[in-house]
DNA sequence: CCACAATGATACGGAGCCGAAACATTCGCG
DNA sequence: CGCGAATGTTTCGGCTCCGTATCATTGTGG
């Protein structure tokens, strides 16, 4: 059976969630790249710079700052693609996927505790 | 009885609409943004800079800056209070209903198509 | 081999947001 | 009245992100 949420259920929890982001913390990701760690983290390898900018729907330069960004804070890792050495595979790591699973927990949380 | 979401689904719902927003919008919100735009339709009014400020446990400019912003998208609006004239009472507005009406949507329709 | 395509990174000018501090206006209270 | 508190705005320098164009490296097909 499918989720179905009501409109009050569906706005609450982004709002819930969105607060609980802001008011927590200090240094929050953007939506963009928000979007591209979820990508990377819930859809199967291999992950690349251009499929990523396809997918999103955005040109490359933002998919490359976007790495840069995550990859300073230790959330994603770069690797060049042996075979076909133009390519850049990016990796996941035990930082970022305990970032997510820290928001999926806040996300679970604050759907419980949603009101009817 | 209250709204229980595995690990799956919680970061599955996230990852589809954050990937939504991203794919469609061309001016899309901060968190921050977000954040204030839904405290101020799914919350009681009245609101005002400073209550906003200290629910969001940001600073008054960071709500100054962005009522500027969305207001000028006309996603929200300022009034005077004439009780208090030091006050100003944030309004709701129909382009700001609409779009949090269309975001609860895209949030209904991405649950009810997630897996399992 | 060599010209061309593909991939990702970089340069550049512009725009938006940030935190801290200072500011203008209004209220309250002695 | 007058002074300090409260409220919201503005200013400042700095940082990040953006889009377009360009670049460097690598693969591919004739």
């Amino acid at each position: 059976m499918s989720l179905e949420l009501t409109p009050s259920q569906a706005l609450g929890l982004w709002h819930a969630v969105s607060l609980s982001q802001v008011r927590s913390e200090a240094h929050d990701l953007t939506l963009r790249q928000m979007a591209i760690l979820l990508q990377i983290y819930l859809v199967p390898p291999p992950h690349t710079v251009r499929g990523l900018a396809a997918t999103l729907n955005v040109t490359k330069p933002v998919i490359t700052r976007a790495l840069d960004t995550m990859g300073a804070m230790g959330l994603v890792d770069r690797v060049r693609d042996d075979k076909d050495r133009r390519n850049v595979i990016i990796k996941r790591t035990v930082a970022g996927a305990l970032y997510l699973e820290k928001l999926g927990d806040v996300v679970i949380a604050e759907a419980r505790e949603l009101p009817y």
